[in-house]
DNA sequence: TGTTTTTCATATGTCTGACAATTAGGATTT
DNA sequence: AAATCCTAATTGTCAGACATATGAAAAACA
């Protein structure tokens, strides 16, 4: 991992800020230590304690320490949770989703790709609980004076807790995230009445192969919502273009 | 998204910091546009300038902005780049791991699944030159005097590979971010000269398949490899603790 | 006139020193 | 013994200064 660049040329914030993250990366700094305190780092490094403390906020901003107040405060190597973790990369995934112009077929071939790829497992793992929450979320997709908004929130907790029931972590931190990002793409097409009632059917057929732990059939339940979206989105799109 | 804590009990430049973040993932700041110095910043909040200067420098740290010096320079919205969101990634998926105890079956199965999950596109879309380094790294990798951290680098090199030849951006970021996080963790069994025989032979089989454009062979090579992998750990670690 | 050099205004980068706010733990008093 | 106060340590914020980089205008020159 050559990802320590650290030229001289580069802000001393952010080659301190390199070198600590770089310290806690490999393992000199573990959860809990406390790093030295402002002045001391700023002997250590001899720059000011400014500069120390812009270094501290970049790495705070990654979620790679706290800091506390007081006479026993200071800033602590930080536990990075799963949510945590999580809301980085949604944060990270829509940013480069806006910004680099995805067609949205290109957006939906890997969503579907990486939500199939945990279907087998989510067939073979599925709890009762993980059940009733995609069940619920289908009950609520059905009612008929839900807000877009609300439907498209409702699907995103439907995909969340499809991924979640494959039940590996690893899986639902790098899925979700994912599947969130892409919502806002996703959700355009599903601005329609017309469109959830086929919608809800999909996400039906899932729910049941899901209880048959039949990954086959949540394999092609998956497709069918894919194609589906996708023909959807290809109509928008030309309706729109017509429009102009 | 109610991403957007703003407490008035956090620090000031965390507030700023996020003030200035949803201004750009709700699109009032741009890619290319320029924010307004540090001086104007701090009238508009009504804070010191050291203050916005640590928000900004939170900024930096995720990549949102970059800062120029000069007559017309100053901080500018970032284009984040792949590459850019790619390291992000790592960082955050490695830290993740290596901070939540995550056992190596779990990671094994989630890359795995997620590298299934391109298989099927890289066997419809793989090109002559992705061929081509595919082979070119089995070369390297039978290289009798390649040194462990060498042949380990070639293997992440393979992988991604075999993930770019999906001709999927959005699944290259997600899944090759993935697989170079977990490279750590999978180094350890491949640390062995006899193992490389086997891994290389799987790699074989995988690239055959992706030439024949043969999904379920590319499917079912990966699979076989899954589970050498698996088997390796299992015996290593049991080794491991016997030694103990 | 065209080109080079100089100057200058503006912006970020860094430093210094100060004070405010918070907090744990010790000292003091009740 | 308990409650209170005090103190030291540490981060948070501020103000002002100087250093440095850089583009653009002004000046000098050919």
């Amino acid at each position: 991992m050559k990802n320590t660049p650290a030229n001289s040329s580069t802000d001393l914030s952010a080659r301190i800020a390199h070198s600590l993250r770089d310290a806690i990366l490999d393992g000199s700094l573990i959860v809990g230590d406390r790093l030295p305190s402002e002045s001391d780092l700023s002997e250590q490094f001899s720059v000011s304690r400014s500069t120390v403390r812009e270094a501290l906020k970049r790495l705070a901003a990654q979620n790679l320490i706290r800091t506390q107040r007081g006479a026993t405060g200071g800033a602590f190597v930080n536990h990075l949770s799963y949510a945590e973790a999580h809301n980085q990369q949604i944060t990270t995934s829509t940013l480069l989703l806006s910004m680099n112009a995805i067609s949205f077929d290109t957006a939906c071939e890997a969503r579907y790709a990486l939500e199939r790829a945990c279907a087998p497992l989510a067939a073979r793992r599925r709890t009762a609980g993980q059940l009733d929450i995609l069940r619920a979320e289908i009950t609520r997709q059905g009612q008929p004076d839900l807000t877009d908004e609300a439907f498209c929130a409702s699907d995103v907790a439907f995909h969340r807790a499809l991924v979640d029931a494959a039940g590996n972590p690893v899986l639902s931190y790098q899925l979700a995230g994912a599947v969130e990002a892409m919502q806002p793409l996703m959700n355009m097409i599903t601005f329609t009445a017309r469109s959830r009632v086929q919608i809800i059917a999909l996400h039906g057929q899932i729910a049941d192969a899901l209880e048959r732990s039949d990954a086959a059939g949540t394999d092609a339940a998956l497709v069918g919502l894919e194609n589906y979206t996708r023909d959807l989105a290809r109509t928008v799109l030309a309706a729109r273009a017509a429009a102009l």
